[in-house]
DNA sequence: CGTGCCGGGCT
DNA sequence: AGCCCGGCACG
């Protein structure tokens, strides 16, 4: 325009066009300047798609869409988006680069693997949980495998120029994010390492920036993790439905678990700078901080970095929004409790279980700021949460960590024991997620378990004893409370007898695990409903469940040889909730149970008076999976006296219990049982007796043959439970 | 009776 | 630990 003006006309027109010129002149500098920054990100991005990323281009998931949504209002919507198809991802700017340092790869598994094959997404996030059924050995998987680890390495080249780019977006929360899923996905501690490093200064430098691109790139980078962890739901799901689907078995059966849980690693410094910055930032990423909230939350009880990200991932999803506004307000507060808090976890966390550092950073992050927001919607609401804002002693650090090494372990555990013993639910319900419950905790739950394969990755650490006995001294004074049971007791768990005891009925009950509440009732549901109507103060939103209260109870397996006394005294128990009476309820038990949350095995009452709890978890064999852990029940929130024994595969779980008492399990009835107050009861001793159903599915002998005992999981060629095919 | 796998034993 | 196997429970 402006040359052909100048050149048509020469004298006034002149001045016209200069006019007009240094208009256009400066559209131009805006434009370009605007296109500079979604620009550089995107040319990153072309690099690292054109390389090779045919996974990346397709992946046009949830989060994706999200992302965009989310860009296209910061930042400039309409060219990047339209200008490349092919990089879709890429538009996203913030989003790339944020992730690019580590998150291309993930981006890639999530989106494509999940679209393509929920199974498959699934096997490869959740690696961990047995050995897949590899059956038919495939292909894709190592496609994946390979595909990834390019992307990984492209990464890490990329990081220089990305920095660069990245700087707006780029924020504790990318790196976090990134270095988290890196670590989940590669298990690279070198590589993470590196790429933490040059992610940490970017993102501190950058800091300082702009707070609005900060946001987006957060929404984003949890908008992935989100998806991520759904699909490893569904795929979970998938999973479960079909237990032999199509995992290379190689691959799998003895990967290390992936993903285990989050360990801590060392880094506390870092961690508490990232804190602090996110303080400052806070009000800048919103969503994040929600979803960090229902985390810290459950922090208190026994959630764990998976479970962290489901939690996020609901909560993102629905209230993230609303509350970013409180969130601003709760950022600037966070309050150094929760600072605290949250550096204890992290360290307990730590100690649990090291194994990835990056991981634990993030995490880190995240719980805190999820922290500051739960606690500060909860005020809102109503309720606090017990978590009590001084934890300072290092007792109370001990506790966390137990607590987090049982959640862990319940979580990983969960899943695998499915136990037949629980009985009903998966019978009940086909699909877990269909039920409307699903979504929330349940799902979850259930998923994470699964995943949580830890069973070979997570090298909990195992507290033992020690444990107990913290605990003890913790609780013993805040045990009583009185109204509620504390039911708990202790348990003992049977050391003595049954030799094997496969067969005995088992009851599931269901116990909140609140700080002062012992409530065991007998369905999910009414544990649900119990936690949201008294402890989280949510009484009006009865249905609606966020999942979050599944963080507040455990599902607690009794068997007995007699069971029917623990069962009587127990089944009673909810008065408050309307749960049915019948506690075996196959139907309130549904998927979740199943699923379990946590389980808890058999809590027998050691003494009232002692309301310690102990431990005990009892792993088999190595390659059963899931570490021993033992964890002090409710270290946070909890209460008084829970011990539980989580045992891995529930029937034939031995437990040994600490015969702190004298009074063991076994006498069914003693006066022992009597205590319960009101409320509930504690199950004076129950036993279990379980049984055994026996999984119809097919195992790998069957399935191959002993011809190709070979191609047995190793299970199965021990003789042992069979990892690669769960019932 | 075949299968699944616990509990042990050996290495 | 890893590897095996006797033997029992289950169907
Ligand atoms: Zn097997």
């Amino acid at each position: 325009m402006g040359p052909e003006g100048g050149f048509l006309g020469s004298g006034q027109v002149h001045v016209i066009l200069w006019g007009s010129l240094a208009a256009m002149t400066t559209l131009l500098f805006l434009t370009f300047l605007i296109f500079l920054c979604s620009s550089c990100n995107r040319e990153k991005k072309a690099k690292h798609q054109n390389g090779d990323h045919e996974n990346l281009m397709n992946v046009p998931s949830d989060k994706e869409v999200f992302s965009h949504s989310i860009t296209s209002l910061a930042t400039e919507p309409p060219p990047s988006s339209d200008q490349n198809g092919a990089l879709s991802n890429g538009e996203v700017v913030s989003e790339d680069s944020t992730t690019a340092c580590i998150q291309p790869y993930e981006e890639v598994q999530t989106s494509d693997l999940l679209d393509q094959q929920d199974s498959l997404g699934k096997s490869i996030k959740c690696h961990q949980s047995r050995e897949l059924p590899s059956i038919p050995p495939n292909n894709t998987m190592e496609t994946i495998i390979s595909a990834r680890n390019a992307e990984n390495d492209q990464g890490l080249g990329m990081e220089g120029p990305y920095e660069v780019l990245k700087d707006s977006s780029s924020q504790e929360n990318i790196v976090e994010d990134c270095l988290y899923e890196t670590v989940k996905e590669i298990k690279d501690v070198g590589a993470a390492a590196s790429m933490e490093g040059s992610c940490n200064s970017k993102s501190k430098a950058l800091l300082t920036t702009s707070e609005g691109q900060n946001q987006i790139p957060e929404c984003r980078i949890e908008s992935a993790e989100y998806a991520s962890v759904d699909r490893n739901k569904k795929s979970r799901q998938s999973a479960n439905s079909e237990s032999p689907l199509e995992n290379t078995p190689d691959v799998e059966d003895e990967l290390p678990p992936p993903v285990p849980m989050k360990l801590l690693d060392e880094n506390e410094n870092v961690q508490e700078k990232e804190v602090e910055e996110e303080v400052t930032e806070g009000a800048s990423k919103p969503e994040k901080r929600l979803s960090s909230m229902s985390y810290k939350s459950r922090e208190e009880d026994p959630s764990l970095t998976e479970d962290e990200a489901a939690s996020i991932k609901r909560e993102m999803t629905f209230p993230a929004f609303q509350q970013e506004d409180v969130k601003s307000d709760i950022s600037q507060k966070l309050p150094d409790q929760q600072f605290l808090l949250f550096t204890t976890k992290e360290e307990d966390l730590k100690t649990a279980e090291t194994k990835k550092p990056n991981r634990a950073h993030e995490y880190e992050k995240e719980n805190t700021r999820s922290v500051c927001l739960l606690e500060q919607k909860r005020k809102v609401v109503s309720s606090n949460i017990d978590v009590p804002p001084a934890r300072k002693s290092s007792e109370e650090l001990d506790m966390d960590k137990v607590t987090a090494a049982m959640v862990l372990t319940s979580l990983s555990t969960s899943p695998l024991v499915r136990s037949p013993p629980v009985r009903p639910n998966e019978s009940l319900n086909g699909s877990w997620k269909e039920g409307g419950f699903v979504p929330s905790s349940t799902s979850s739950s259930g998923y994470w378990s699964w995943n949580a394969p830890s069973d070979q990755s997570n090298p909990s650490t195992p507290s033992p004893p020690l444990s107990a006995d913290s605990f003890k001294a913790f609780r013993t004074p805040s045990q009583p409370d009185d109204g509620i049971d504390e039911a708990e007791t202790s348990n003992l768990l049977f050391d003595e007898p049954i030799p094997r005891k496969r067969k005995n009925s088992m009851k599931v009950m269901f116990k909140c695990l609140w700080k002062n509440c012992g409530k065991v009732l007998s369905t999910a549901a009414g544990i649900q409903k119990h936690i949201r109507n008294i402890h989280l103060g949510r009484a009006g939103e009865s249905d609606y469940s966020d999942g979050e209260e599944d963080f507040y109870y455990t599902e607690i397996r009794l068997n007995t040889d007699s069971v029917a006394d623990g069962l009587s005294s127990l089944s009673p128990v909810s008065p408050s909730l309307a749960s049915p009476p019948s506690f075996p309820t196959q139907d309130t038990i549904r998927p979740e149970t199943s699923c379990a949350k946590t389980e808890t095995k058999l809590m027998t009452p050691l003494s009232r008076s002692a309301p310690t709890n102990l431990y005990l978890v009892h792993t088999d064999h190595a390659y059963q999976a899931t570490p021993p852990v033992n964890i002090p029940g409710s270290t946070k929130f909890t209460p008084n006296g829970s011990s539980f024994s989580i045992s891995w595969q529930s029937p034939p779980v031995t437990f040994t219990g600490i015969p702190v008492s004298p009074t063991h399990n076994r006498p069914a009835g003693s006066g022992e049982q009597k205590q319960s107050h009101t409320v509930l009861s504690s199950p004076p001793r129950v036993a279990f007796g379980l049984r055994k159903p026996r999984g119809e599915g097919k195992k790998c002998r069957k399935v191959y043959g002993m011809e190709n005992r070979d191609m047995w999981c190793t299970a199965c060629r021990w003789k042992k439970a069979c990892q690669r095919f769960i019932d």
